[in-house]
DNA sequence: AATTGTATGTTGAAATTTCAACAAAAGGTC
DNA sequence: GACCTTTTGTTGAAATTTCAACATACAATT
């Protein structure tokens, strides 16, 4: 019983965030507990650096982000490693593998800090449980729209790494954050290594080339604040 | 009448296409038939070479091919193509843009051949109809599924974009096709210059490894049948 | 404050890609 | 078959990226 109530206690701290989630869009607080427990989702803590899901990892669960932040990324036969992408509170990660039901996750998803994770086993969401919860369907719909989403988000990203130069890479890039951020001032989740393995670029020649950006008077930086001018 | 006579005729002339199509799945031949006439299903033929989605164009509708192929491209502003990929029967195109309700589609689609492609409007399928079909849910668990199988797609098509190289590209994509042939020699989906758009390099530097790889003995190639040694 | 480690910037040489221009081959049309 | 168009291959020069190596700045730890 105590543990019961502890579980509630923890998931009310992160109420707020979990009701941003994409994933419980219209579906309101008692509700969303109640499904909490219904759905099983377990909470993990994650330090610095530790790895979330390593490739291979079954693919069963979906990953929320409660706190904190983690990298997507794909590691090459030959080391090199490919940022697919940034994932931060509220949103969720590793769908698309628990939903088309894909046994082994091919990337693996690192903590950049400290971060706190909720995982729903997937079946749990999409086989419909005897309970009859009324919202297993807005939840399989909003879970459909976020696929949806996710699918634009790769459709710009490459768009962005379709760029021949690692100048129009850096500059898509950045226009982009630029305007999700609505400001010419913002940061970015990357530092420089990340940002060349998110752009598929050398790091040394993104840092060359943001110098000279920098001379040429087009933006200015300083590590991971940009302002474009 | 005769109309509605004729369209079933037209239905039923593709109705083993529209069977395997993933959209489809677990629903029977009449019920289908009946679904996509609930679902206002229309049908188009498009000349090769014709656009069929402009880039900008209203997102409202899902496209199933029928028959022939179209390429899925996006234009930068200075005229760069960068192809995202092909369709051919039965698969389902446009279904994220669709689906995110997206006003307007950031990329075009264009036939490669003479192609019959069947149309519906994506909230008749997100918004349950009335008439309370009994395969909405199953229709709309399937149009999930068929997301994460796209996202996945994007995902692979990342990896092998992700490599620096014209030859890792190529290798990465040609082993890509063999394994999803099932067989050694195989044919592409694309000429040189579409080749070239997907794995975003130049045409003649890829003409030139192609050259080079066969001249090391690693593939035999004539035009789009390949052959890896 | 000194030390250590990490992140970023810089540079020049080597490798690769892009670009432009042309040659050769294949396909379609009359 | 002759002609025209499109696709593919080739080539060398220019531009760009990668690579390796080092310098500098910054942060954390003792």
């Amino acid at each position: 019983m105590l543990k019961f109530q502890q579980k509630v206690v923890f998931m009310e701290k992160y109420l707020e965030t979990l009701k941003m989630c994409p994933l419980f869009y219209g579906i309101g607080d008692e509700d969303l507990l109640r499904m909490l427990t219904c759905l099983g989702a377990k909470t993990e803590t994650f330090d610095k650096k530790y790895t979330v899901v390593a490739e291979g990892n079954s693919a069963r669960h979906i990953g929320i982000m409660l706190s904190g932040s983690v990298s997507v990324t794909q590691m090459d036969y030959d080391g090199n490693r490919s940022i697919v992408g940034n994932v931060v509170p509220p949103e969720v990660f590793m769908e698309a593998f628990a939903c088309a039901e894909v046994r082994k996750v091919p990337l693996s998803v690192v903590a950049n800090e400290e971060s706190e994770i909720m995982f729903i086993d997937c079946s749990h969401i999409l086989h419909t449980c005897h309970n009859n919860c009324g919202f297993h369907q807005q939840l399989i719909f909003n879970l459909m729209k976020n696929l949806a989403a996710k699918n634009i988000e790769l459709h710009r990203k490459a768009e962005i790494t379709s760029k021949r130069t690692t100048r129009e890479k850096l500059m898509a890039y950045l226009n982009m954050c630029a305007k999700k951020s609505g400001s010419r001032v913002f940061e970015i989740p990357f530092d420089r290594q990340e940002l060349a393995d998110y752009l598929q670029v050398e790091r040394s020649g993104l840092s060359a080339e943001i110098s000279k950006l920098r001379r040429e008077g087009i933006l200015q930086s300083e590590r991971n604040r940009f302002e474009l001018l």
